[in-house]
RNA sequence: UCCCCGGUAGCUCAGUCGGUAGAGCAGGUGGCUGUUAACCACCUUGUCGGCGGUUCGAAUCCGUCCCGGGGAGCCA
């Protein structure tokens, strides 16, 4: 195929007078006297390139002046300095071929705006939108800062498994994987017979790679494990997916300071790198979906994250004067409003709750020297809450078999995880970042269904 | 899963006290114009989310189910 230039490209470097060809999809087409004006956008940039076609093409009466929004074309010309205003450069096309259709009566994207929930029900088509479109690319180039900031650091990416046989890793309910054959399902005595299954053993969905990860970062020091994450919890809201991608680095050696330097040195590169990056995207949100997003970020940029323990969170709260629906209490974990009033309110920026009580928290946490609290820490940003949780690992044996014995887990199930502390244990934590949730912040979009492609949540799945 | 709100033309919505529906945009036709979400004129479009009920009569009232939105819980 015919090699063509990147509208991107071709609207920063400009290369007037020279014939360039491009390929992509009308966005809309302007009709005047004796020429068409289509805007032509081939998915590298938020502007798109307009073709002037004039009627001396062959095809002008055939093909061009039945274009519409959505067809795709192919267009030859030279790139000239355009004598209007809303454009520095334009391509007067000397060829244009169509390569296909789209009827202006079935094709579902209009040549306005449409609401998100709309475009929901045509998630195939909705990253051709303004919008969509730039979300996918801020989507891709905060995945790409995500691996750059972590491999500069030396940290290694790992491949945690998608499908997991721990049957609790303590973080929600999960998705059953098998191969058995559900209308003639093995049972001995009523219960169904999972040696007969795939694995010889019940299988799900992984709801973390995080116990993975801690067995490698005690082999290669720092490493991260980025990738699909399913939880079958029935959540019905615009912050939780059934499937989402979560990033987890985890390092030896560390402690929970350590753990939220890294955590706050990162959010802050992944804004700064779009804002850098994605400039162009990046001022489609600022203008059109949220006007206090630069504010926001900047926000966030500007300021160290504050660092409060949860006892003192706690005392905060107390003495707010506010009247939450919600009782405050010492032991009793922090409820959304909570969270709101010291991000919003309290602090107006990130901060970094720690050291709860370990009943409300998970058996991997390290117990911290009081035998109350746990070495973890949750981030919590103004208007999206919770973005990162994460903790010190439990390394001592003795301690991590007391708490999993508590929580009811099987410990067989766990020996290799147990070895981990046996065999050379040492310091280590992590943390989790939900990345559709971090895209959110970024964007300002309201709606985690609008930052992935396909969203997957109770009752639905797009395409 | 719980609470609240909503579902009317392809899209975004209006529709009063129960009397079989309307606007803007899109689309079509014509006109005009180096146009910028182009403009002007005319025209087309409906299982009023599904099912059941009340009523002479239901978009409107009641029940139920489905879907969407906001909030909560769970969490990332």
């Amino acid at each position: 195929m015919e090699k063509t230039l990147r509208i991107k490209s071709i609207l920063t470097e400009k290369p007037v007078n020279q014939d360039i060809c491009v390929q992509g999809w009308l966005k809309s087409k302007r009709d005047s006297k004796g020429l068409s004006f289509l805007d032509v956008t081939d998915g590298s940039s938020l502007t798109g390139l307009q073709v002037i076609a004039d009627e001396s093409l062959a095809n002008y009466h055939t093909d061009i002046a039945q274009l519409s929004t959505g067809c795709s074309i192919v267009a030859r010309g030279q790139l000239v300095a355009s004598p209007a205003k809303g454009q520095e450069v334009e391509l007067h096309a000397r060829e244009i071929t169509v390569y296909g259709w789209a009827q202006p009566e079935t094709y579902p994207l209009q040549k306005k705006r449409h609401s998100f929930e709309f475009l929901r029900s045509v998630a195939h088509l909705r990253g051709r939108t303004n919008s969509l479109g730039a979300v996918a690319r801020i989507r891709s180039r905060l995945s790409w800062a995500i691996h750059q900031f972590f491999q500069q650091r030396g940290f290694f990416q790992v491949h945690t498994p998608v499908i997991t046989t721990s049957d609790c890793e303590g973080a929600g309910e999960m998705f059953t994987v098998t191969s058995f054959d559900l209308q003639k399902l093995p049972r001995t005595a009523g219960a169904v017979d999972f040696s007969q299954d795939f694995f010889g053993r019940p299988a799900s969905l992984t709801v973390s790679g995080q116990l993975e990860a801690e067995a490698y970062a005690l082999a290669l020091g720092n490493v991260y494990t980025f990738g699909p994450t399913f939880r079958a919890e029935n959540s019905n809201t615009s912050r939780h997916l059934a499937e989402f991608w979560m990033l987890e680095p985890e390092m030896a050696f560390c402690d929970l300071e350590g753990d939220m330097d890294l955590a706050e040195e990162l959010l802050k590169f992944l804004i700064s790198d779009c804002l850098e990056n994605c400039a162009e995207d990046m001022d489609l949100f600022a203008r059109f979906i949220d006007k206090t997003l630069m504010a926001k970020l900047d926000n966030v940029l500007k300021h160290e994250f504050v660092r409060i323990s949860y006892s003192d969170a706690v005392k905060e709260l107390e003495k707010s004067g506010r009247s939450f629906a919600f009782p405050v209490a010492w032991g009793i974990d922090l409820q959304s409003e909570h969270e709101r009033y010291l991000a919003e309110t309290l602090f107006q920026r990130p901060v970094i709750v720690t050291d709860y009580p370990k009943t409300i928290k998970p058996f991997y946490m390290r117990v911290n020297d009081d035998n109350k609290t746990v070495a973890a820490m949750d981030i919590l940003f103004p208007g999206i809450g919770e973005i990162i949780g994460g903790s010190q690992r439990e390394e001592r044996l003795e301690q991590l078999t007391a708490r999993m014995v508590e929580a009811g887990i099987a410990l067989e199930n766990y020996q290799w995880y147990l070895d981990l502390r046996r065999f050379g244990t040492v310091p280590h934590a992590g943390f989790g970042l939900g990345f559709e949730r971090i895209i959110q912040f970024v964007t300002g979009m309201g709606n985690i269904r609008d930052v992935i492609a396909f969203p997957r949540t109770p009752g639905s799945t797009a395409v």
